[in-house]
DNA sequence: GTCTATATCTCGATAGAC
DNA sequence: GTCTATCGAGATATAGAC
């Protein structure tokens, strides 16, 4: 797993099986043979690549850890003003867990149990904790401040806040959708009027 | 259970026992022998007073979802102005996860499996629907954009945004003590800062 | 109602043939 | 590497004495 960067086909097949099953069932719901049926391959098969449930499991955070914060660096990339910066950030941060759902539901899992997992992991990012995608978005916010483009309000509270309000409107998608069954009946308009809405409460609440 | 509206005192242990079990662990990874443990009975009378799992889980989502639109209702009761509704709601909210940690990760829990007893609950609620907090939250904005307190922002999105920036603060916890080592020092502090923060964040967002 | 003992079953993991 | 068959741990649920 760990000596050639890229994974087999085979490997991948059990990886997106096994993300689906461990972020809607948790670890200890999820099924191995749950898993080996919907990668197609034996419940034998899977203990003989992985050993055991709890090495899947964490080779399924660090199949999608990897991912997750690369799509962040690259939504943080640009040199652009914090106006355009917090626009492309919300753009990007929703359309990502849109387009991978499982990814939010597993880190949620994550921290239902306390986190172990995630917290090891962004202790290893330690040193190149600078590049992380938390503080490239609250070291640019704090040069905006600065340079007086929006009001002094505290980064990492903010920072909670988007994340937060994107996570949770696909989290509560159950929920809410009973609650206002338009989000179900049109879900890509929805969508994007959940990007509206957010972009235009921070753009208020923050400008100077 | 249904015939009184009170529980006795040994059915009200037996809550908490799950309710704490139940939510960290999940329902599948929750043990029935755990529970009578914390509830300080035996594993046998905890099936002779619920018959199984599932109803004893059923069991704690009633009894959890009362308490908590209850005390939402009471949130949000006053004839404040908005500006005062929202402070107080925000005040209220965060502080009843606060209070309660275990009713916000049943909660998600839930929504994770598709949130087949919330959605029940909630259509059971049906008749009474425009008594219930979410309507009462949006009824008063809508009041509050026509009379041009404030700026006519979506309510429920605006809802959406305030749910999900508070539930999300408690739920995250584990990863963003990680990224902000402030937070697990002193709780109490970044508790208030973050209430503070939202509220000045909406405040900002949605005056006209 | 309460407890001990146990039936029954499910699941993770492995042995062993091919 | 791949499969079948199975072991053994541990869970829900219940039977039956008190």
């Amino acid at each position: 797993m760990a000596e050639s960067e890229a994974y087999t086909e085979t490997e991948e097949q059990v990886f997106e099986a096994a993300l689906e099953v461990f972020s809607c069932k948790g670890k200890d719901g999820a099924r191995m043979q749950e898993i080996a049926d919907r990668a197609g391959i034996n419940k034998a098969m899977l203990h003989y690549y992985f050993r055991s449930k709890d090495r899947l499991y964490e080779a399924v955070f660090d199949y999608v850890f990897t991912r997750f914060m690369l799509s962040l660096s690259e939504a943080l990339g640009g040199e652009a003003s914090f106006e355009d910066t917090l626009r492309t950030f919300v753009d990007r941060y929703l359309t990502f867990h849109k387009e991978h759902p499982a990814v939010m539901r597993l880190w949620v899992q994550e921290n239902l149990a306390g986190a172990p997992v995630v917290r090891q992991k962004l202790r290893a990012y330690g040193q190149r904790a600078e590049e992380a995608p938390p503080y490239i978005f609250i070291r640019k916010m704090k040069a905006a401040i600065d340079a007086g483009e929006i009001r002094a309000v505290d980064p990492f509270q903010t920072f909670v806040t988007i994340i937060g309000a994107s996570v949770f409107y696909f989290l509560a998608f159950p929920t809410m959708s009973v609650l206002n069954p338009a989000l179900a009946e049109d879900p890509e308009a929805a969508f994007e009027a959940r990007k509206e809405h957010l972009y235009d409460l921070l753009y208020h609440g923050l400008k100077a």
